[in-house]
RNA sequence: GGACCGGUAGUUCAACUGGUUAGAGCACUGCCCUGUCACGGCAGAAGUUGCGGGUUCGAGCCCCGUCCGGUCCGCCA
């Protein structure tokens, strides 16, 4: 009995096999497929369609000789969800299409059975290179938009990757491990998205920034390896690389860990990834170690893209000894040299260039072009000997091009950072098969912030740089002896083409160079223990030295995909304006749901 | 919160300097077609030019307001 159900099933099953894996060798085969109908091209006594699923498109032929029901295929559409039984046959070696995986065979269909109707779409699902139409109504018809080759090719990968994660950290003894959804206000800045409390009136749980808390307990419960792949919330303005609302991150923290040790183990999952999953090259393996002041002053940024070379030099004390008064004057003068960057026209130095260096706060960008000789307006200023001496400095070769900021050191850096990347870009000087990743290591512990109120009640005051959970280098005696802004922490980045994919630290565990180290920022010890209570209980009663990171999925897709906009690797986004259009959050609810959680909307 | 760009058929776009009945591809409807794979052919339907006001003999086009969308800054690891 129990055999001819399943035989009956067997006989009854919507498929056999799939749209992607028919070949050569299952001709003669009687299967059944099923998908929506992709393309179909009437012929009139003859019909093909294009059955595709999730795995690949298969083409059907529907034939009066051979499909019991033909009449029923005149009448699909596209879209249609169709169940196909036949044959596959071998197409003649004229009529194999070489861009289908499936193209060698196609399916003689005997019956054909209608599944789902599909009414006129509001867009087109074949046309799935061109992506233009508006971005509002693709959302609204996400699940339209993910039957598009792109974006299910997207999320697949995006499914695979964190598959391949799992199994990497699953292999090191890492523990996934799920931490509330519902929890507190968390330290770091961003605002919370609150949930109000129907027990407890006028209190409000908030949605997880990060885990940060949760995973430092976890270290303190011995939970000596732990990892989750953990939705974030966090309730800012979106922007092209940053989802609005809520993303994922692959959370991580491990106890008894040095700082390299934990680079060591994390490393191979970045290149594995890169490699195995994403089929790119690793730029520099073991990856460089990059202090944060170098880059800063190097490239202008925290996360420069290192596909290039590009280096920002500093040559003020050459400046000094000039006669051009702009740059003798200012308290640094820096360059970067480009090479073949002689051929960007005077309209791209002074529209482009000179213009972004505007932006970023410049008061101008000064150039030369080295050919035969030096040229460019600013030649003038100098004498041929000062000239040589800095052409020699530099090693410039012919067709270079020298751009000059003269201003605070920083923003001469920050400035030419901006040039850099756009010079780069214009010179495709950046290998899109390529991966370029590096640790940026000692971030300053703190920075000064004009906009925070001090304690002595006028604006600007010392605030913790980034986590103030991070462990201050030198412990407690730094803390006590150097000027704050001077000491650096044991924080540090993983970057790659200049994204920033996560920041992470050793953490902090010592209750008292805790509260120094708040004391710092202008908290006070009572303050601590207020909003940081739990912590420090916890560190007092046996805490292991524990470091971590948490890079994002989102950021991680986007850069082995190649994708300017974060959008494209997120199956349901958030709008500009952090609306999902599909389901219409966020949304009113009716007043017996506010009465309930004792709430009133103002609005 | 601010700056810039945009809004024309289901959709992607066009419409000269303000001038006839706002056009084209794809999709849609009907008909023809047995080897197509962006199938082909014939015919057809489809529009409050985002919305409101103004200037003008006349506005898709110019002006004012407003709504919506995109990008960037502010904000944000």
């Amino acid at each position: 009995m129990k055999r001819l159900l399943s035989a009956l099933f067997f006989y009854m099953s919507y498929r056999t096999n799939t749209c992607g894996e028919l070949r050569s060798e299952q001709v003669d085969k009687i299967v059944t497929l099923a998908g929506w109908v992709h393309k179909r091209r009437n012929l009139g006594g003859l019909i093909f369609v294009d059955l595709r699923d999730r795995y690949g498109i298969t083409q059907i032929v529907f034939n009066p000789d051979i499909t019991a029901n033909f009449a029923l295929a005149d009448t699909l559409k596209y879209e249609y969800v169709i169940k196909v039984t036949g044959t596959i046959v071998a197409r003649v070696p004229e009529a194999v299409n070489k861009d289908l995986l499936t193209g060698a065979i196609e399916l003689k269909a005997q019956k054909l059975e209608i599944l789902s109707q599909a009414k006129t779409l509001p867009f087109e699902i074949f046309d799935a290179h061109k992506e233009e139409e508006d971005e509002e109504l693709r959302l609204k018809y996400r699940y339209l938009e993910l039957r598009r080759e792109h974006l299910k090719n997207n999320i697949i990968f995006r499914a695979k990757m964190i598959q391949y994660i799992r199994a990497y950290m699953d292999a090191r003894d890492f523990l996934e491990i799920s931490t509330p959804i519902l929890t507190v206000s968390s330290p770091e800045g961003a605002r919370d998205f609150l949930v109000p409390s129907r027990i407890h009136p006028g209190k409000f749980y908030a949605l997880p920034q990060a885990p940060q808390q949760y995973k430092q307990l976890l270290m303190v419960a011995g939970m000596d390896r732990y990892y989750q792949i953990a939705p974030c919330m966090r309730d800012e303005d979106p922007r092209a690389d940053r989802s609005p609302g809520e993303f994922y991150q692959l959370d991580v923290e491990t106890s008894f860990l040095e700082r390299d040790e934990f680079f060591d183990l994390m490393e191979p999952l970045f290149i594995e990834l890169t490699e195995k999953v994403a089929g790119k090259i690793v730029q520099q393996n073991p990856f460089p170690r990059l202090p944060y002041q170098y880059v800063l002053d190097t490239y202008g940024t925290d996360r420069p893209d290192l596909r290039y070379d590009l280096k920002i030099v500093d040559v003020t004390d050459w400046a000094k000894n000039t006669d051009f008064k702009v740059f003798v004057e200012a308290k640094a003068v820096r360059v970067i040299v480009v090479p073949s960057g002689a051929q960007f026209t005077r309209k791209e130095i002074d529209e482009e260039f000179t213009e972004l260096a505007k932006r970023n706060k410049a008061k101008g960008l000064a150039w030369l072009k080295y050919t035969t000789d030096f040229e460019g307006t600013i030649v003038k200023f100098f004498k041929p000997e000062e000239l040589n001496e800095l052409r020699d400095k530099l090693k410039i070769k012919t067709n270079d091009i020298l751009f000059f900021v003269a201003d605070e050191p920083l923003l001469a850096s920050k400035v030419l950072g901006a040039v850099r990347t756009l010079a780069a870009e214009k010179l495709h000087l950046a290998d899109p098969n390529v991966i370029a990743w590096a640790w940026i290591v000692d971030f300053p512990m703190y920075e000064w912030s004009p906009d925070k109120v001090g304690i002595s009640g006028e604006a600007g005051a010392i605030d913790f740089g980034h986590n103030p959970f991070s462990l201050p280098q030198g412990g407690l005696d730094t803390l006590n002896s150097k000027d704050p802004l001077t000491i650096l922490a044991d924080q540090y980045d993983i970057i790659a083409n200049g994204l920033e994919l996560s920041s992470g630290a050793v953490r902090n565990k010592d209750p008292e160079i805790m509260y120094r180290a708040f004391e710092i920022a202008g908290y006070t010890r009572d303050a601590v223990n207020k909003k940081f209570g739990h912590m420090i209980d916890a560190f007092e009663y046996g805490a292991p030295p524990h470091c971590g990171f948490a890079p994002g999925i989102d950021r991680l897709l986007m850069l082995f995909l190649g994708e300017p906009n974060i959008r494209a690797v997120i199956p349901f986004p958030k709008n500009q304006h952090a609306e999902e259009p599909m389901m219409g959050s966020p949304s009113t609810v009716d007043d017996r749901q506010l009465r309930d959680l004792h709430i009133r909307s103002t609005d």
